[in-house]
DNA sequence: CTAGCCTTGACT
DNA sequence: AGTCAAGGCTAG
């Protein structure tokens, strides 16, 4: 009975809502949108919208915007990298064990399924009443209870940066690398596909996943505002490289939060709830049956998360608010680029501790929690743990790069100063600090690894699949929330909103 | 351009 | 030999 139901509701395409027909550039699609995506990359076509680029994509509407339907294409996480520059034809793609993978998890899902009758990402509201109200606007204006992380000029907490920041790079130097060359910053552009950079891979052409992996990857598709290398190396901070750190990078690194500070806040504050939240259920253990508590037990994993997410977004709104550059700018710039990269930087945040963390099947949360990776994805739904897979592999990519805190608090600001926010007060000034950023990476990875003269753009090619997985997170989080699933006065939803007036 | 059907070929 | 995701072909 509602067994069918479950499985029609997983044959659909994520593009259009149209019949599956398999695994399709990096996951279960429908043949048309499939041919689409295929005819898009391989044609590198650029289309333009008509409307404001939301248009609704289903089975009878996907013809009439390509563009909005290539962007759901990308959304929905189908992967450019798939469509092969040599249009080799037949054989297997790297993708074979991540397919395999997701069809053992999707058996796995519905044996528990069908075994507790429960629908696991199908869950009720949870959490009634929560606690004050937040929102944004009282994030940004009032001060924090305490000041959590140093100011300018106050030593609190001095992290130990200098060590654990040059695990000598094991990136050989023979690595081909893929000369891309930059687009004109066309932000909401999709990404072109440097031909020359993507080829099918075989065993005989490349002699190990590591070449793969540098050579070609996935992300490395700039659709991401790409600064003119010339531009950078001619700004003038710019000293003459290899000598120093650049003072800006010291300083974004200044500006970090303590992680151990924000740790025990973030963790308090989840235990008060958790106790509220089990006492409640304890109450509802007496009356009801067990299978209820059980229910209602499981559902607090996923509110929690929400918390969890909502209370890290505090931390960030606070860290930005007070880091160099950032704190210039009016308050309602303010709110326009934190509005534009929120999501962003909750999943930079999330990947960097995932990095710092260094195991492959747990992953560690804010609170210092260790989870299993295989009983995440065990408990989450398969949207979900999509997404958990996803950052899992950006993660994977990062560590090949050995990316260091110095290189990751430089990405938070390239990621804030975001130029292409649009309707901006200070537009011009947005713009410097981002080249001023980019400049201070690009100086500080000659410095760093002046044997890889390429990191920087490795670094900035990450860009692109990071934003598209935030997206991909703020789409799951705005369904979830329709849905009713979401706990309330919550400044994620605050920002979900603030970026989506249509909603 | 679209999308259904066909051909390929590494992997099992 | 079979599977199944790549690319190819071609009516509409």
């Amino acid at each position: 009975m509602d067994y069918s139901y479950d499985t029609d509701l997983e044959e659909l395409c994520p593009v259009c809502g149209d019949k599956v027909s398999g695994y399709h550039y990096g996951l279960l699609t429908c043949e048309s949108c499939k041919g689409f995506f295929k005819r898009t990359v391989q044609n590198n076509k650029r289309y333009t919208c008509a409307e404001s680029q939301d248009c609704r994509i289903d089975k009878t509407q996907r013809k009439r915007c390509p563009f909005c339907r290539f962007q759901k294409c990308l959304n929905v996480g189908m992967r450019l990298e798939a469509v092969r520059a040599d249009r080799m034809r037949g054989g297997r793609n790297k993708f074979g064990p991540m397919y395999k993978r997701d069809r053992a998890l999707k058996q796995q899902k519905k044996a528990l399924i069908r075994a507790s009758g429960l629908k696991m990402e199908a869950t009720p509201p949870l959490l009634s009443s929560p606690q004050s109200g937040y929102s944004f606007s009282t994030a940004l204006f009032t001060p924090a209870p305490k000041n959590t992380h140093p100011n300018i000029g106050t030593s609190v907490a001095p992290i130990d940066y200098e060590r654990n920041l040059y695990a000598s790079s094991s990136l050989s130097l023979s690595v081909p690398i893929p000369s891309h060359t930059p687009l004109p910053a066309q932000y909401p552009a999709y990404p072109t596909l440097p031909s020359r950079a993507i080829k099918s891979e075989y065993p005989d052409h490349y002699t190990s996943s590591e070449h793969y992996t540098s050579a070609s990857s996935p992300e490395s598709v700039p659709g991401y505002t790409y600064v003119d290398q010339t531009r950078v190396s001619t700004s003038p901070p710019l000293a003459p490289p290899g000598l120093t750190v650049p003072p800006l990078v010291l300083e974004f690194v200044r500006c970090e939060q303590d992680e151990l500070q924000v740790q025990s806040k973030i963790s308090a504050h989840l235990a008060h709830l958790q106790q509220e939240q089990n006492s409640r259920s304890a109450a509802a253990n007496q009356e009801q049956n067990t299978r209820l508590a059980a229910k209602q037990e499981r559902l607090s994993t996923f509110g929690l998360m929400c918390h969890m997410a909502d209370q890290t977004l505090f931390s960030i709104v606070e860290w930005a608010r007070s880091c160099i550059f950032f704190k210039e700018l009016k308050v309602g710039d303010q709110m326009k680029l934190l509005h534009n990269c929120w999501s962003e930087l909750l999943v930079l945040d999330y990947i960097s501790r995932q990095l710092h963390h260094g195991k492959e099947d747990s992953v560690l949360l804010i609170t210092g929690q260790e989870v299993e990776l295989a009983s995440l994805l065990a408990q989450a739904g398969v949207t979900l743990s999509g997404m958990i897979q996803r950052g899992q592999e950006l993660v994977h990519r990062l560590q090949e790069l050995q990316l260091d805190r110095r290189e990751t608090a430089c990405l938070k600001y390239l990621i804030l100063f975001n130029p292409d926010v649009k309707l901006l007060e200070n537009q011009s000034y947005v713009e410097s600090v981002y080249e001023q950023v980019n400049a201070a990476l690009l100086e500080y990875t000659l410095y760093a690894y002046p044997q890889f003269p390429d990191r920087f753009t490795q670094i900035l090619l990450r860009l692109p699949e990071l934003r598209a997985l935030s997206t991909q997170a703020e789409d799951y989080l705005c369904y979830k929330h329709l849905s009713g699933e979401v706990p309330c006065n919550n400044l994620l939803i605050e920002m979900l909103h603030a970026k989506r007036t249509y909603i």
